[in-house]
DNA sequence: TGCCGATGCAGAAACGCCTTCTCGCCATTC
DNA sequence: GAATGGCGAGAAGGCGTTTCTGCATCGGCA
């Protein structure tokens, strides 16, 4: 004998649908649906009754019928590549998290940067109705962006700025020109910037603001260039900035992985000790900067932080659709650890 | 005057349908559903005209009809906590390329491991009649099981077994075995464990691998217990095992970040050089391990891999639903680098 | 060359599931 | 007793797929 006689355990194999759930409850099917559209007009009796059926069948409203006739979904694609590196790893967890919490559910497109790529991607998206749009890696091409409007479907790109979407960025240039102060109070004349071939709007502001600033100032600096932002591409651009006797007192790399793999092959492969006879700065802030190793200063991202004003970006976005671009710009500031020290002269 | 007058750029503001790609392409709506579907009878002149009136107008198959009708999506539903740390973030991406690259579209639920977050969940991929779901962290309940079961929803957890459910797991306690032997190959006889307080299948599957195989060989292991299996539990874990007198004189932690913390801690805060005078094996291999610092001998646990198994396992679940849950079990592989030596003798 | 059968393509209708709108009824209150 | 408000039931709509039916064309055979 089953504990219950009331269901047979036959194999549904098969989502249960509202009209079981009326049947059950002894109620019309629209009753059911009011029910589960907070603020409809149905008695708190019956809306018990619905529900409690509704939970013993295990039923769960239809997603997809509803975002057909909703015209949309809750479903938020995030376009990105290679999300298990450095920052972005700590950007997709973010979003997600925060999307999540919105009540949106985060589709993650992890694909190339080549347009093609992009294209596919937001075929997917559109083909699932997706809210929102958010661009993590790669320019979209333009017939991206157009698209997007013409369906109505809010795109906000991370990182970099284009022409009709919406964006978050940081201050690189900025951070980048503090950097730079930073070392000159430190009286260092000989400057070093380790960056990568692989060029991004992000590290080209970085690079830029780092070197106009150190230019105005009078001061030289020596270019590194791995071949990507990561550990290998510092080692790299270490290889390049420490290979003759000239070498930098003072590096600012593009992001903190850049700056592991300088720092760890200038400890294997010189004799140079850090921060006594090369200072280091990095970007990001990642908790591996924190670790004892690196004890590394750097520029602090904040991931919860963008995450947010992404969300906020398409908040605004969705109530108002018909506003221009908007631009959200962010400041960093400096995190100071072992890896460069600031004189208590300079001033923030 | 526009490029061309043939589509005045008014805000559409809505996707269009395969009705408006019928009208402009002069069929009917149902051939329209044809020339997107594979293998369907329509002829090539018209599948051509319909293409071109498609390309032109924008138009996307709209999936989520598609799947009202399919009873399921091409979403699947990765459950995960904590998607940014360790290997844990190269897991995700490998599944999130592989799932696209079989043609599902991802879903990454960013969430606590408690029953209720998993409930909810649960509730959320059902919404959007999910392929799959496939937990990545946190312990699914019973009833989590039987209501996929019910639905005809795979379910596949990775890194430990669940009744009822199609798992992927590796052999953790193969692999705590095979690193007590390569100490005792070294001829050591006070080992140690690095582990958290927090313990998984999988970290409790490594210790007693461990412990078992040196117990077994009259070895003693001194334990030491972070708070979380991250850098800062490696540290505190450290800061146990090596308080006292009698310290190991090899460690195997119970992942790589662990042994990070740990040899950190080790580096800074006693005089034991690594490898001479302490021995350290980690477990996962994530790129960090292969750091010029850390330069960690660890088992390896290829993402890829695990992703591909979760895949297929996927692929033979949609093919014969009624079968008897599976039971993946992957090999690992010890990486040997400059941490822990293995000595000529050792056979692996 | 003409006719019949077979085949293939196109269109119409129904279905899947939910939401929303409208209509009607019942209950409550003045 | 009548009017009003609230709740329930039924129907339509949103979009793509699938099935069924009809029509036309092609080929074969007499």
């Amino acid at each position: 004998m089953d504990s219950n006689g009331d269901d047979l355990p036959k194999k549904t194999q098969h989502y249960v649908s509202a009209v079981e759930v009326a049947r059950k409850a002894g109620v019309s099917r629209s009753a059911v649906s009011r029910a589960f559209t907070p603020g409809a007009s149905v008695s708190a009796k019956k809306r018990e009754k619905i529900m409690a059926a509704a939970e013993e069948l295990g039923y769960q409203v239809n997603d997809l019928a509803r975002g057909l006739l909703a015209r949309t979904s809750r479903l938020v694609g995030l376009v990105v590549t290679n999300p298990e590196l450095g920052y972005r790893s700590h950007l997709v967890a973010a979003l997600t998290k925060a999307l999540i919490h919105r009540g949106s559910v985060p589709i993650v497109i992890n694909t190339g940067r080549t347009e093609e790529e992009l294209v596919a991607a937001q075929k997917t998206l559109f083909g699932y109705r997706a809210e929102a749009t958010i661009i993590l890696s790669g320019s979209p091409p333009s017939s991206f962006v157009e698209l997007a409007r013409r369906n109505g479907q809010p795109l906000i790109v991370l990182g970099r700025s284009e022409t009709g979407a919406d964006d978050v960025n940081i201050d690189n240039e900025g951070a980048g020109r503090e950097a730079a102060r930073v070392f000159l109070a430190n009286g260092f004349t000989a400057l070093g910037f380790a960056g990568t071939i692989s060029r991004t709007p992000t590290t080209i502001e970085r690079e830029n603001g780092f070197c106009q600033e150190a230019a105005a100032r009078g001061a030289n600096v020596i270019m590194g260039h791995g071949g990507n932002s990561d550990y290998a591409g510092g080692q790299e651009a270490a290889r390049q900035l420490f290979a003759g006797s000239d070498h930098p007192q003072a590096v600012f790399c593009v992001n903190d992985l850049v700056a592991f793999g300088l720092i760890d092959h200038v400890r294997r492969h010189t004799s140079l000790r850090i921060p006594e006879d090369l200072s280091v700065i990095g970007f990001d802030d990642i908790p591996e900067a924190a670790w004892e190793t690196y004890n590394l200063t750097t520029f602090r991202q904040d991931p919860a932080v963008m995450a947010a004003h992404a969300v906020a970006l398409l908040d605004q976005r969705q109530a108002e659709p018909d506003r221009p671009p908007m631009h959200d710009r962010l400041n960093t500031h400096i995190v100071v650890r072992g890896s460069a020290r600031i004189p208590a002269s300079f001033k923030l």
